[in-house]
DNA sequence: TCCTGAATTTAGACTCATCTAAATATAAGG
DNA sequence: CCTTATATTTAGATGAGTCTAAATTCAGGA
């Protein structure tokens, strides 16, 4: 993913445009604001210069209805998920950075990382394709490798999965997961769901009755677990 | 060295300042545009900022007479100092970045290194004094260790030396350099030196004839020598 | 179909960092 | 001591990215 010649407040506006699409479906003027840390109107104002770049439009502006991205635009963006992601898993594994302050790092080293140093990251770390929390890695030509997930709350009650992903990257909530032990690679059972999206009771990996947590359904749906492989998918057999 | 509320900008600038001081003993508003890459009109306007900064001036203007830096100013050189050696050092030590490239890489990376990771790295590597070109890294601190060294234009005639470092970051330069087998911790003995600053041949290593290779004053000057412990400085005894 | 509240965009202003062109200071030589 | 080349600073403009306040649009309910 050579290209990317785009500001650094462009390649995190595209970034967010790409990243609402994938957990809310679209990009709304007021969800980029929020997730940038900036008001309506500067969000409106880059809008505008994403869609008319000089090299042709990085977005797509619907007025009054959100935003979404060109080809142009998912490129940059995808490439700046692989910078971030590599950079977490890098600072993970050899500098020992604990999984809930590696995105904050990541945030400010993606935009200034060269094609040649992601290459050899790329290449120490064995070609990744997931991050310390799971999230997918594109690859450099910006494929992004299904997998098959199931959040934590759609789970039927008694199935055993295994943690692939955590959806969500505030320090203080990994820092609580892993103090549950819910961390990447772990086994748990779900023991009850309450109903309209309430507590979820899980028991984690194979251990007594003291490794039974109960969790809110905002945390829980943020768990992606990648069903046991001999387990039936959302069916009680 | 945790403070540095100044711009990326900012960094550069008081950077520069601190390095010309080192080099060239002041810092003229034209010696920064050339370095900076900006023109002398930016350089006097940057100036003014760093003299009237709101929390205490980072330098000192006199005006068509060049400018210096206060404490703060040093602090935070010394700061983005400590932070380009070490980044590399890392990518040269841990990412095989060649020692021709790393200084290009670090230019943008020493900006956005947080305190935690700058202090990961520097534990990873054993808490080094010297970067990849024998250029000195400032302690936590800010405490630069003194080194007794000479450029090879001074050395006497028949002296020995090890190449202890290189006070030159451009990449085609280093190369060459490496290319001739003039790398640090090599050991040189002077074979000749014209008069003037002109042409010094030097033998490289313990090799025989085809390891002596005549270097242009210019080049020569930026490599600095640690004399052999028992060779009398300077005099031929 | 109209009204109203919330979301969005427009208008206008500001800061930072840069530029070009013009004015001015310095230092060196006659 | 005056002249002049060069370095430096001033003046004024520009673009990126942000802000506040005001105008506009949309969508849902009466
Ligand atoms: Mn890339
Ligand atoms: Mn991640
Ligand atoms: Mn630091
Ligand atoms: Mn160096």
């Amino acid at each position: 993913m050579p290209l990317s010649p785009a500001s650094v407040a462009e390649q995190e506006y595209l970034k967010q445009i790409y990243l609402l699409h994938e957990d809310e479906g679209r990009a709304t003027t007021q969800m980029l604001a929020d997730r940038l840390g900036v008001k309506p109107p500067s969000v409106t104002a880059m809008i505008k210069r994403l869609a008319e770049d000089e090299d042709g439009p990085l977005v797509r502006h619907m007025p009054y209805h959100g935003v979404d991205l060109t080809e142009r635009g998912v490129a940059v963006a995808l490439e700046m998920l692989r910078h971030h992601r590599l950079i977490e898993l890098f600072l993970s594994e050899l500098l020992g950075v604990p999984w809930d302050r590696v995105h904050e790092e990541a945030d400010r080293l993606e935009h200034v990382l060269s094609e040649d140093l992601e290459e050899r990251i790329a290449t120490k770390l064995g070609n990744p394709t997931v991050d310390p929390h799971g999230d997918p890695i594109p690859s450099r030509e910006g494929v992004i490798m299904p997998r098959e997930m199931v959040r934590l709350t759609e789970l039927p009650v008694g199935a055993t999965g295994v943690i692939s992903r955590i959806d969500q990257q505030e320090g203080p909530v990994l820092q609580y997961l892993a103090s549950l032990g819910l961390i990447l690679e772990e086994t748990v059972t779900v023991q009850s769901i309450a109903p309209f999206g309430g507590v979820v009771t899980v028991r984690v990996g194979m251990g007594g009755p003291d490794s039974v947590h109960a969790l809110g359904g905002d945390l829980a749906k943020h768990i992606l677990i990648a069903l046991a492989c001999d387990e039936a998918e959302g069916s009680r057999r």
